[in-house]
DNA sequence: GATGAATGAGCCTTCATTCAT
DNA sequence: TATGAATGAAGGCTCATTCAT
């Protein structure tokens, strides 16, 4: 995803320790708090040396930006329009939860990006995900129609989803201040599954 | 809510027009990425001059943060045990879905309090706001346990309700992004109607 | 010239000190050589300090620069069309090299910025400077028409004319290098007499 | 020139690939605005290789700058006490033009360096320039005082050469914002034989 | 109450130079 | 010879905060 491609050992642990670090430091501080003293020295390496492997704050917060968008994007793109519809956003709500249990940096991060504004991932939002979200709207459109689901407005569908999910990462302090030490995932887990189940049923008539 | 109540004409209007410039400033672009400069030109103010009023950067912060957590637990508390199990809780729902519409920079506000691990608002979270939520979530499981709405979590509920409510105010920039110009409030109205009716429904068994 | 006049007693006494120490450092070391730490210093403020009043060093510089080339091209200006040709040039002359001796920082950093390539002069130099040039230029050509002065190059003359002037503050460390403790203007004035005394002569024919 | 000779065919074309750079980049930017990165690039080689060739930046400045001296000297040297005045100076000024013509970044370099302070040169200046100088102006004296040419001051009779034959190299982008497209240096020679002319002219006595 | 002036600390970035290979 | 990797030092600039009036 990232343009410069590591070519040697050295090259590549480096770039692999900065982006890690950066990652932590970029989501718990967002692009303006985050120093890049403190993602060298996190990533063990002197400042004009981490800026040897990225040129500026700004190309190395884009670098991780575009290896998350791909990342982000992926789960949407693997649900399958010739699937048992049920199964497919069941399966979307379930690995998106788990990516925000598995990556929560990365949900913090894109999280920091948009609450200000999106002003580097906008383009990204307006053109892949924007056609993206579109064309697997009309694929829950269809399912709908066809009675395979409940009735549902996908757009608000997919937005519930990414809401619902992400919370558990984006406000896990808050999640954790209220939970105490419950681990908050099991729990949610199984929520999920029931609110995903109501919304998704095919209402029945009384007898 | 803040300590020092103002006192002359000029005071209350200059300490109002702060606020309501740091809501602006910190709201778009984090603790880190507002200025006082930024914020006392927004004023209308001289930099010393805004910092006659509040002692320092982090002071008015918490100020507007205060502020805003009074706001933003009032609806909560206005649920009310004795009313309607699914008129409370639909009330809820509504109200914060008006808050995401009517306040969204204290959304986001709050949002990158949060995200940044609360560093200001975590006594509060863990104090005021748990026992709140505990508080309201015994009187969910009560109508639960009572039949009088279906088996919810009551706890992953309230999260359920923040994380979809404030979503359109806090990703306001990728909802808009996917769905152009069109106003994504009716919209979510119904959607959330829909859903948390779906929720609360009380599962009936086939005839 | 410069956009910002001072106004308080402060403000104008630090400018000015700014300024001074500015073109002193500017001028014997070009923009890039020069540190606003040393500027500061020579000033008496600190870094910070200098800010306050120039937004940047590139703004410092071309503060100081639009004064300068209001200074420098005053006397071409003050060429009088009307006035007696001969002394009307022997007077530009003079006052031009009266200037080198006077300011020669200003002629330094004057030639340091043509000599880069003009980045922020250009302007100037295609605009107001060319103009007046062309304008001068057409006085002399007539009056060289009317023979009232010898036959001459009109430009080349002008350029002559800041060459052999500017020469004696541009080049000062090379003049002193080879005339030693020798003070070269009186030299110098004495020879420019004689040199445009000679240019501007009338030939005549032998009897 | 430069103490240590090339000595494989690869090291006398990288050598001379660098002094050609850095030529370029010194004459353009002066010795704080030019950087080894940009020299390298110029140079094709790497920057630690350059390196190898020249110890410093320093050290390339002062290699560039001796090789420099030798050629700017050389027409001086040239002047032969034995030839006839006129067309000795006569010589001396055509062939100092056309060095401006076909060296102007030798000669913009040099200007650099002398506009600074002379930081590098001053120990050449003051000791074979001073003497060599200080030998042509015994001659010109001579010559002078044969009445073979005009009375001059020889010191500022060859400054004035220096001067504006020089003027066309270092103020190059002035003069051409100035003449426009048109090719400065064939006006110039015609004058600069005008202007000479005059100068050592032989002065007559009325009838 | 209000503001012009000032500053220490910190931040991003550049650059000449060195080291290891 | 040549280069990838690394760095100390410095530079321009920002910013929260203080001081004096």
């Amino acid at each position: 995803m990232t343009d410069t491609p590591p070519q040697t050992r050295i090259q590549a642990r480096n770039r692999a320790a900065i982006l890690e670090a950066a990652l932590e430091v970029f989501a718990a501080r967002g692009f303006r708090g985050a120093t890049l003293d403190r993602i060298a020295q996190a990533a063990g390496l002197s400042k004009p040396n981490l800026l040897y492997y990225f040129r500026s704050k700004e190309a190395l917060h884009l670098a991780i930006l575009q290896d998350l968008l791909e990342l982000w994007l992926a789960p949407l793109r693997a649900m399958d329009p010739e699937g048992e519809p049920r199964a497919q956003i069941m399966g979307y709500v379930r690995k998106k939860l788990e990516m925000s249990r598995d990556h929560p940096r990365e949900s913090r991060l894109f999280a920091n990006e948009i609450l200000q504004g999106a002003p580097r991932a906008r383009p990204v939002l307006e053109g892949e995900l924007k056609a993206l979200v579109d064309e697997k709207a009309a694929v829950i459109s269809g399912w709908s129609a066809a009675g395979r689901i409940g009735p549902v407005d996908p757009h608000h569908l997919i937005f519930s989803i990414w809401a619902l999910t992400q919370h558990y990462a984006d406000f896990e302090v808050q999640v954790r201040a209220i939970m105490g030490d419950t681990d908050p995932y099991p729990g949610a887990e199984a929520w999920l599954e029931r609110v995903f189940g109501a919304i998704l049923d095919i209402p029945h008539h009384g007898p």
